[in-house]
DNA sequence: CCCTTAGTTTATAATAATTCTAATGTATCT
DNA sequence: AGATACATTAGAATTATTATAAACTAAGGG
């Protein structure tokens, strides 16, 4: 639990303005013991559950953009029908289980090093990012 | 070049009606020397170009789909604003330039084993998908 | 403090990709 | 050829996301 001092500070010295809206979603996506992955449809809704206060759909989009672009939010590409995003802002991989849609982390350090032998020329790797379909046992 | 009697056979033997839109649809995807990636926007417009018949919008998506139930294409998850569409279904990894917004084929063989130390139970491996996001070199 | 201003929120409209509908058309089987 | 299930189509509906523009507010200077 961080006091939503914690929050006016780190959005002031990235250079957005501490309104109410802006901490009340910082405390929804990181007062949380472990990261976590939602849609914008789930926040909504965890916003409407936890806060007393009213954000617009508009103000959620808007701060998540603003979030991503300062580098606290990433967007997991894994359908393409909807936006996923992910609290854990680190390198790290992905399980995905397609029978519930739930995506799943996997640390950077739990995946062996990557060798990708082909190369494009002008181009260098920026990321390497590995997703994992799962399924039921049999 | 493959005549249309192959594609013919091809629905025939998958379930699905030789219609002159599916087999105009088949050349078009499949009559190439090599694989490639393609957005619904793209491929109308690749149709339009090369065919003398009209495929309206809704067999393009039906059509779509239907090739991805029987395994002859492959959706590409990489930006959740539009559905990207690969030709090949062989199992590989993808390079993707966020500069252009370009997919390329990374051949599974030149990528190397890659090393998943998590568990999750009840659960197992169904395939694994590496992207590598690239940038200009310096 | 009070003003000013730039940044923010908001309701609502607009956009765009995709899916649905239901009428018309056609491949296939008898 | 006739019956029928499957397919195509135009257009409407849906849904996620973005744009608009008016009202609101945090921040800084006086
Ligand atoms: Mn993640
Ligand atoms: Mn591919
Ligand atoms: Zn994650
Ligand atoms: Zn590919």
């Amino acid at each position: 639990m961080v006091y939503a001092d914690h929050y006016i500070n780190k959005l002031r010295k990235s250079g957005l303005r501490p309104t109410k809206q802006r901490i009340k979603i910082c405390e929804v996506l990181f007062d949380n013991d472990q990261t976590f992955h939602f849609t914008i449809k789930e926040l909504v809704k965890i916003i409407e559950n936890q806060a007393k206060i009213k954000v617009s759909l508009a103000t959620v989009y808007n701060t998540v953009h603003a979030f991503i672009n300062k580098g606290y939010l990433k967007e997991i590409p894994i359908k393409s029908s909807v936006s996923y995003y992910d609290t854990n802002t680190a390198h790290h991989h992905h399980f995905f289980d397609e029978n519930d849609g739930r995506l799943i982390d996997i640390n950077h350090s739990d995946v062996g090093p990557i060798d990708i032998q082909t190369k494009i020329p002008g181009k260098k790797i920026k990321s390497i990012e590995v997703f994992v379909k799962l399924e039921d046992q049999k």
